[in-house]
DNA sequence: TGTACATCAGTGAACGCGCGTTCACTGATGTAC
DNA sequence: TGTACATCAGTGAACGCGCGTTCACTGATGTAC
């Protein structure tokens, strides 16, 4: 409940050459005060330095404004889901409709563990003004992208198998990603929501048309 | 771009009996600001003053704090989706799958006219915190259902009439509406994504389960 | 090996701003007698 | 019918706060000679 201004003397300074580090310092210490408070808007510039333990104008050094380090973080974000889907997939052997559940628990696992994170990734409120940014929606949209073609790929091989059908394989691939999401974002938002039980393989199995076993 | 002072001159000030007028004005102002930001964090108590042309002290005789502002937003905006999507019901004629289809489509004008308001909707940040309200997270979820057993209706009608099938009525229809809400919401964040022409009717079709015809 | 100096990482104080909220008030409107 | 008064709708000024951002700075670290 207090604030914790021991970081201030905890914290040594980077030595010459190695100040980048405060960079991923600071990503870090946004990601974590965004999972805590679940809000993106107390995700301060202020709020970060001093989770970080440095003066605010400290971080000027590294970013031009207090929405670069939301984006930043959004970066990361997208980067960290897509090493945790790729995990499940090394753990899930061979079997292709084993795969895809584990890429469809995976997505919906990271969802549920950072909810506020997750939020924001989606969210679209931490979008910079495009027209001052040097990004276009385009390298938006293409930060999700490695994991919808995981999503895909995984469909494609279920087709492949036999135990799905499709008549256009990206365009289901979209369709379940949308699925999971509209499930994702609602439990990131509500803890407690009257889900029937089956919900994630009911929806699965329907946007996936997989077939019966 | 500028400020309206005009606003402060032109409103009347209501007659005795008739304060409670002002109580609407502050949500339906409330709401404009939401939908012209598409921030929920810029529906601050002096903007709304602002924009319904009042001073800030004036909310108080209203509402009790800020955030009770934006519950009564999210209440009427539930009630307005419910009313188009009756709306859409009453011209959909008597075919289930013109039925739900209607329903569908009406659910995503609805996200797609009122993107502000839909995210706050189920963005969750306008909860208030549980321990200080009189609201339970059951309420909170009662908000949507009208609407929900609007969706579970018509899918109900679309098994009665042979199109459809399910196993469980209001479990497919809760993943019905995952399904919906997931592309509403995408829908509300980005205006440009690259969608699948099809992806509203690919989506409805299999999550339905509706037969070909 | 010693020393002057440039560079680098980070600081402390201050600014102006919009915010939520409080307080004592104003002045029109209706009511009691 | 007239007038004193209570009520009601809304105001204006002020408060303390946290915010983003600026500025001139400090002091340790490495480098040139």
């Amino acid at each position: 409940m207090s604030d914790e201004p021991a970081a201030t003397a905890t914290r040594e300074r980077n030595r010459r050459g190695e100040g980048a580090r405060l960079r991923d310092e600071i990503v870090a210490g946004a990601a974590e005060v965004l999972d805590e408070t679940g809000d993106e808007s107390s995700v301060t510039l202020r709020a970060v330095a001093r989770r970080v333990g440095i003066a605010p104008p400290s971080i000027y050094r590294h970013f031009a404004d207090q929405p670069s380090i939301m984006l930043a973080v959004v970066q990361r974000a997208f980067g960290e889901l897509e090493a945790e889907l790729r995990a499940e997939l090394e753990a899930a052997g061979a079997d292709p409709r084993a795969r895809l559940f584990a890429l469809c628990l995976g997505y919906l696992t990271y969802a549920r563990t950072h909810p506020g994170r997750y939020r924001t990734m989606f969210g679209g409120l931490w979008m910079p003004d495009l027209e001052a940014s040097s990004l276009t929606e385009a390298d938006m949209h293409a930060l999700g992208e490695p994991s919808l073609r995981l999503l895909a790929d995984a469909l494609g091989d279920c087709v492949a198998a036999g135990i799905a059908t499709t008549t256009d394989l990206s365009a289901d691939a979209v369709a379940l990603w949308v699925g999971l999401h509209g499930l994702a974002h609602q439990q990131s938002v509500t803890v407690s929501f009257p889900w029937p039980p089956d919900i994630t393989e009911r929806l699965v199995v329907a946007l996936a048309h997989l077939t019966d076993d």
